[in-house]
DNA sequence: GCGGACTGCTTACCT
DNA sequence: ACAGGTAAGCAGTCCGCG
């Protein structure tokens, strides 16, 4: 029944009424009206001011793309529908008359017709005519099961013909681009861009000051290309351009269930739906109660401007947050595409709601609304890029508790009992901190996360919701395929590059990796004073300009460029003409190195347009670093595995030289990884020659990246800690800075970390040599006489990567914790953090929820500190078991 | 039946 | 659904051991 309601519920288009005019800011007045016939949709007029591209889709009501426009003065959406009678596609290498044979073809009822087209086909390097199969509507191209215009060409064709072409040879491009996409690249619309209405045409608004920004930046990139230059001034023509303020709403549900433990399925909706809280930009602060028998007022206080209301209906209280979600441009959830959102419209429909009075729109993995844009922050923090690039592996658990404590110092409330159990107030408090977290997550830093966003919707050319969705692969994907559109390229399928350009040819060290990749140095262990770090800003995307790399350039056509080999490969690299990839990566790169990073650092410049720079080269880093790893990803459209080896390759050999030039120059290399090398105590002199020489030979700049006063290596690679001039501590890799690790080890390693970061000079060791060997004494004392704060101190917190079922080949131990949390009818799924400790008896470990004092398997705590603290101890000189006071003798039994 | 050497699995990290 | 390289701990396997 639910499955039947659901698809159904799909199918509901929003009904079109007559065109309305502009109204005013939607007010708390116009969120209290019930029942009223909606404006909806609402068309943009004739003439729309300014206003941001912020979402695109495709109406099949009016089998048209609709792009949503929100003018930041009123704070409303308005809807503008394509006039130009755009329609979806696919292209074949079939011939029209080859086609009209293909019945199931011509006479399919999503079909149009064909037009014969010319375009550039990258792969064979020459202009192809191809035949354009036009349809009625997208799912006609594909999308459907079966029966789609994709799937018919290389199904029937070999049956109608009477000069069989092998099935392999025939090709249909371009035919899984979604359709409002398709739309974007055809008509070069930039998403988050500003656009008006004029006439009911929509015409894209340049801004001044940008265009000033452009000029100035082609003053600064006098060493680029032509070609170059043009790639630049795109990119900045787009990113310079300022952001609106975002009218939003965050908004958060609770509903009662009987099962405390359980989340209730948000297909059935099953239960009742007992507080909403939402929070707006506009000052809006409100919980939504529903009363219920037996329930107390309470007595929390929430603060002074959230106002309470109280709902005798749940389905009142339904209708009363629709009105938000019908009226604001933003709804922001924590969850909402699989809980808030999905909950309260099949909620609605089983109350009987008529489907034009939900403002959601129900879809397989999303829930987006049909009025505004719906941010599920839930999915955009879980974006690992974003968690580790764009705020710097901050917080760990993608939960709104985590991210909010990391981001904005906000937690939620602790529940003691049971939401049932709860008072009114209890449940009111609870429930808004919730959107209260959501909201201020959106806010902090001017609105950072709704300006990165809007920022990336415009690199990648796709509407807010997609780029909050999906991951940096699909961002680099469609802006190449915009840039393919511009040219007039096809857009080549993944199989045609794979058996054009092949597989790799290196091997990696890592069994089961498809490639080799970079070189660690083998460091040199001890304390070194006056270390200099240099490294190579953004060396993948470097490699990628400067070798001009790309699926089309790799292992070109012409001979004459078969001799230019990349080294430890035999791969060529075209010398005629620029990649794409090379182009599109290496401006972004140029953009943000010699451009918006120095910008964040130009005190002449007011506070708030430093601070668009710096996240404006925070979007670019996530996208540069990942730049090269799409190639070798398989699940990437443009995937092209001999790039990715070649762009390896190159970093390795670029690494290999600056090595070899180190020495040549006197100087003492400690470490290296990638793309950085470690100098010890380096002359001014001999930096510069370093970099002069990398400059002219490689033709990639070697900057100082950091200075350490002194560091601290062992003989492990991606290990090391390093001191700056100003007192602060560099931790990479080493086990006191897990974040699984027991906090009771933690807290000793951070006090080494602050005596470490005190020592000035080598003889100022000696000191804190004695300092350290008592803080481990210390913790090795209080774990031997069983001296814990709580039990939390010794948990080990570590992320369950599967679900339990598929742990099959071994069973780790937070696995065996998580299954005896399972048996005590804890639900888990992966993703979940599990907290344990290590007792004595069978199987080690327990969850921390149900372990005891005196079970605790004191040794191994003991054996951890001492693995610990290993990491650094023996570059100081010193041994764990002598600090503990451990004989020789003892040490040997 | 048990322990040591080994491989493989898993997580968390580095670039 | 960006890549490969490294560390660490534990699970599981194999083999020798009269």
């Amino acid at each position: 029944m639910a499955q039947k309601r659901l698809e159904d519920f799909s199918k509901v288009e929003a009904k079109l009424t007559k065109e309305t005019e502009a109204k005013a800011l939607p007010s708390t007045e116009t969120i209290t009206k019930e029942k009223k016939e909606r404006d909806f949709p609402p068309l943009a007029p004739e003439n729309l001011p300014p206003s941001y591209f912020v979402s695109a889709t495709y109406d099949g009501k009016t089998g048209k793309a609709l792009i949503k426009l929100y003018e930041p003065n009123s704070g409303k959406i308005y809807f503008w529908y394509d006039n130009t009678g755009h329609k979806p596609y696919c292209l074949t290498n079939l011939s029209q008359y080859e086609l009209e044979k293909i019945t199931r073809l011509t006479q399919h009822e999503g079909f149009d017709h064909f037009e014969i087209v010319e375009k550039f086909d990258p792969l064979s390097e020459r202009n192809v005519k191809v035949t354009k199969i036009v349809a009625k509507d997208p799912l006609a191209v594909g999308g459907r099961p079966t029966g789609c215009i994709r799937d018919i060409i290389p199904e029937d064709f070999p049956k109608v013909s009477e000069t069989p072409i092998e099935p392999e040879k025939i090709k249909v491009w371009e035919s899984k681009i979604k359709y409002y996409q398709s739309y974007i690249y055809d008509r070069n619309l930039q998403p988050g861009m500003l656009y008006e209405v004029k006439n009911g045409d929509l015409i894209p608004k340049s801004l001044e000051e940008a265009e000033r920004m452009v000029q100035s930046i082609r003053e600064i990139f006098k060493e680029a290309t032509d070609e170059e230059l043009q790639y630049i001034e795109q990119w900045a023509r787009l990113l310079e351009y300022s952001a609106p303020k975002f009218h939003r709403v965050a908004l958060d549900i609770e509903v009662y269930t009987p099962v405390p433990t359980r989340m209730p399925d948000p297909r059935e909706a099953a239960y009742p739906i007992v507080c909403v809280s939402l929070y707006g930009s506009d000052g809006q602060k409100k919980v939504l109660l529903l009363k219920r028998e037996g329930v107390r007022e309470g007595t929390e206080r929430l603060p002074a401007d959230v106002s309470l209301e109280y709902f005798d209906s749940e389905e009142k209280l339904i209708r009363a947050v629709f009105d938000a979600l019908w009226n604001y441009p933003f709804a922001l959830t924590f969850n909402g595409d699989d809980f808030d959102l999905r909950y309260l419209a099949h909620r609605a429909l089983n109350f009987g709601f008529k489907r034009n009075e939900i403002p959601i729109e129900v879809g397989r993995r999303v829930c987006l609304l049909k009025y505004g844009v719906h941010i599920d922050l839930y999915k955009f923090f879980f974006n690992r890029s974003i968690q580790i690039y764009a705020f710097n592996n901050r917080y760990r658990d993608v939960t709104l508790d985590d991210v909010g404590k990391a981001l904005i110092g906000m937690e939620k409330i602790k529940l003691e009992k049971s939401l049932g159990e709860l008072s009114y107030t209890e449940l009111a408090k609870y429930c808004f901190r919730d959107a209260e977290i959501t909201f201020k997550l959106t806010n902090f830093e001017d609105e950072l996360v709704m300006k990165l966003i809007l920022v990336l919707a415009r690199i990648s050319s796709m509407p807010m919701e997609d780029v909050s969705r999906q991951g940096v692969s699909r961002w680099i994907r469609n802006f190449m395929h915009h840039e393919h559109r511009r040219k007039n390229m096809l857009i080549p399928n993944m199989e045609d590059i794979l058996a054009v350009k092949g597989k790799t040819v290196t091997k990696a060290i890592i069994k089961g990796k498809k490639y080799k990749g970079a070189i660690v140095v083998e460091p040199t262990p001890g304390v070194h004073f006056n270390v200099a770090v240099m490294d190579f800003p953004s060396l993948y995307p470097s490699i990628i300009k400067v070798w001009n790399l790309g699926y089309q350039s790799i292992l070109c056509q012409h001979p004459e460029c078969r001799n230019n080999l990349i080294p430890d490969t035999p791969h060529w690299v075209c010398t005629k003409k620029r990649a794409l990839e090379s182009l599109l990566i290496g401006s972004l790169r140029d953009l943000r190195v010699q451009w918006y990073k120095p910008k964040t650092k130009d005190k002449t410049l007011p506070v708030e347009l430093r601070s668009w720079y710096n996240l404006i080269q925070g979007a670019l880093k996530v996208i540069l670093n990942a730049s090269y790893g799409v190639f070798g990803a398989e699940t990437f459209d443009l995937y092209c595995p001999p790039v990715a080896e070649a762009t390896a390759a190159i970093a390795r050999h670029s690494l290999t030289q600056i090595l070899n030039k180190a020495e040549q120059l006197g100087i003492q290399v400690l470490y290296g990884d990638t793309d950085s090398i470690f100098l010890k105590n380096p002359s001014k002199e001999q930096i510069e020659k370093l970099a002069h020489w990398t400059e002219h030979e490689l033709k990639m700049s070697l900057d100082v990246d950091k200075v350490y006063r002194y560091s601290v290596f062992s003989s492990r690679k991606k290990n090391y800690l390093g001191v700056f001039e100003d007192g602060s501590v560099d931790v990479k890799g080493l086990t006191g800075k897990k974040k699984h690790i027991p906090p009771f080890i933690k807290k000793a390693f951070d006090q080494m970390k602050e005596r470490l970061a005190m020592v000035k000079t080598p003889a100022d060791f000696e000191n804190a040599k004695k300092d350290i060997s008592q803080i481990i004494r210390d913790c090795y004392m209080r774990l031997k006489r069983r001296e814990w704060e709580n039990l939390n101190d010794l948990a080990f917190n570590v992320v369950l990567g599967e679900e339990l079922e598929r742990y099959t080949k071994t069973t780790p131990q937070h696995v065996k914790a998580a299954k005896i949390l399972k048996e005590n009818g804890v639900e888990l799924k992966a993703g979940d953090l599990i907290s344990f400790v290590k007792v004595v008896k069978e199987p080690h470990v327990k969850p921390v929820e149900l372990a005891t004092n005196n079970e605790i398997d004191v040794d191994k705590y003991i054996a951890y500190l001492h693995s610990t603290f290993d990491q650094v101890l023996d570059a100081l000189g010193l041994d764990f078991d002598e600090i503990i006071g451990l004989t020789k003798l003892e040490r040997f039994m």
